[in-house]
DNA sequence: ATAGATGCAAACTATTTGCATCCTC
DNA sequence: GAGGATGCAAATAGTTTGCATCTAT
């Protein structure tokens, strides 16, 4: 993602541009797998950044749906920007922890059955899941 | 689940048969929703029980696939009986947090499509879906 | 008798909050 | 200039660890 729609994301969203945001979203925009805080305080450009300050980033980051909190099975939150190709979904070695996504599955079919099958709920917001097992490296 | 059922599936675990386990399995047995440790803790018969050897317990049941820890996008762990008869997932409502059982999905035929799909991995051993939305109650 | 279970105190980890200062618009 | 962004310090919440004591087998 360049530099110029990333400020453009930042303006649309109501957020103010800082050096900070940029990078904090330009290397999200890059990254290949989901991203922890000890992840991303380990960014060159992010280096002197305070803990804290990744921490409210983050956090509106993920109220303007410009990125995604993930659930990961693991102590700490991870984080990927949003796909706007709808869900996608994890699978995380349970050995290693390498994390792979996995795009293109079916889930709708699924979700409408489940609004469909709920006594007490009328209505899915949201769904995640999440696939562990072991990669090839480690099932040996 | 009787007392007498519990204190078989302990020792067939190679686990001691004590109080506070017997108290804890009776319990979560019996419940119709996942629990946090913090609902464990107002359960009578375990009021005076110390919050660590709730956790001690828990982690030992896991382990054992007695019971199972769910991850339901909440700060804390939640955990329920193993059920016997495969997965089953849930819905949480994100207003109230009241928490539905979602039985009988049929999930095995994208379990297998995930194996396939995956180019990293082998082997998938586990999954989780939940879902999140508004109960009928809250969707108002 | 011995290994494992429990309680108490303290540590740890991820995350959040308060407040003063700084920077973007 | 004003309101949001950042840094620093400290609090919080859930969970884990160490160690001494107790209990089930």
């Amino acid at each position: 993602m360049h530099i110029s729609s990333i400020k453009t994301l930042l303006r649309e969203s109501g957020l103010k541009v800082t050096p900070i945001r940029l990078a904090l979203l330009n290397y999200l925009s890059k990254a290949k797998k989901p991203l922890s805080v000890e992840d991303l305080m380990q960014v060159k450009s992010l280096l002197e950044v305070d803990k804290v300050t990744l921490y409210r980033n983050l956090d509106t980051f993920v109220k303007k749906g410009i990125i995604q909190r993930l659930d990961l099975h693991r102590r700490e939150a991870y984080f990927e920007m949003q796909h706007k190709h709808g869900h996608h979904h994890h699978i995380i070695c349970m050995e290693c922890g390498l994390i792979e996504d996995m795009h293109s599955c079916s889930m709708d079919i699924a979700v409408k059955n489940v609004e469909k099958k709920s006594k007490k709920f009328s209505k899915i917001i949201d769904h995640s899941m999440e696939f562990y097992g072991l990669c090839k490296k480690c099932d040996k």
